[in-house]
DNA sequence: GTACTATACTGCATCATGCAGTAGAGTCAA
DNA sequence: TTGACTCTACTGCATGATGCAGTATAGTAC
């Protein structure tokens, strides 16, 4: 019996209801269209299409290019169906790992510019991705999406990346902010602005929109 | 030789340099705390110590409780610099997991109500989230932190926790009432309210505080 | 013609997860 | 005091997923 059908799969399966794809195609789609929803490996996304085929759920047509072959997977009607079915389902809470957050929390074993620096890190990262997905979307207003009559949908997942990107920047600032203040990494505990800060926790206020920098 | 250290193996040395622990309080403590910064399964919170020992990074020993054995992990000096040299090291970026969004962009193969209940699982689990990262820092005032010296580091973390998830709810809020317009889910390509929100990224706007729902 | 990049994968070791299974310790109630 | 139930304390195994190396042809620019 094949192996079962993960999220992952699915993924494939989805984008194999837009356009038939070559495997190949498919591990640059994914890395492209879902690097930012559900991130997976080149060596995945090749191994998940002949799964899907082993299902029923996609076809598998052998093309030669010269001496080459290529895969070329196309979704079944009952692949479409599993699809539908699958739309239904409910999805699995959202999941962040970010290395940054982790030298956060072990921040004393280290010194504040490591700390600092590994924010610094986070908050370039996020804003390289932030950049990549403006001049992505800048384009469709060009008439550059690959698929136009799926604007509406990648238009409105980019403002969750956006808006996700943005919130990192603008928290690292506020971070670093509070950092700036610390003499040290390590043994600081229950500090004025620490407690501020929990104070607005419990009073459920923002905390980026005023940082408490003071009057 | 043993198997090479991962950033999984540091998160748990991480934890290891706050005080000993037990197998099972290891992977209990992790779960709690390093959730939402570098989620693991409870099978690899076992083995991870066991690694560090075979690094020379911790030690373990057995206790007895009646007739069962425990482990009792501790961090050894080697540990200590190993640790330290790693908080020097460039953190890998972000990455987020979310299935919801891969809900949102293969939307076109369920219905509207199949993408809004998605969407609207994604917001409750933020706000479960959320709830419980409020719960746990007021706690803290009233002096519930289990190592008060480390108070400044998990509430500056808990401080992106909680904008992470308040970010989760408020998009899901904009891109439903984007949704609501939809008379469906494929198809529509540039809508007016899709080439509004291009505009409004081109010109690298904010989304969310004033969403196009027009005056 | 040659250097370089893009296409088009596969094999293998290892990392990581999920689930089932084992079993003693502590607690509470009938 | 016995039985039910939860908490503590893990291990084994099948399978999912990643990273890296390796193989090799096609296309393009100089």
């Amino acid at each position: 019996m094949p192996s079962r059908l993960t999220t992952s799969s699915y993924a494939v399966l989805g984008l194999l209801a837009v356009r038939p794809w070559t495997g190949y195609e498919l591990t640059q789609q994914a890395t492209r269209s879902l690097r930012f929803a559900w991130p997976k490996s080149e060596r995945l996304l090749y191994a998940e299409p002949k799964k899907l085929v082993a299902h029923g759920l996609a076809s598998a047509l052998q093309e030669s290019v010269g001496q080459r072959n290529r895969t070329v997977y196309t979704i079944t009607d009952e692949g479409r169906t599993a699809l539908t079915a699958w739309m239904a389902t409910v999805p699995q809470p959202p999941v962040l790992e970010a290395e940054a957050l982790l030298r956060l929390l072990f921040a004393e074993n280290g010194s504040v510019n490591n700390l600092t620096a590994a924010l610094d890190q986070m908050a370039a990262d996020a804003a390289e991705m932030y950049e990549q997905v403006v001049t992505i979307n800048a384009g469709y207003l060009d008439g550059q999406h690959p698929f136009p009559q799926r604007t509406h949908l990648s238009v409105l997942f980019a403002t969750f990346q956006l808006e996700l990107f943005d919130l990192i920047v603008r928290w690292v600032d506020f971070a670093k902010a509070e950092i700036d203040t610390w003499p040290t990494t390590e043994g600081l505990g229950m500090t004025d602005r620490t407690e501020a800060i929990l104070n607005k926790i419990k009073q459920q206020r923002s905390l980026l929109e005023s940082p408490p920098t003071g009057p």
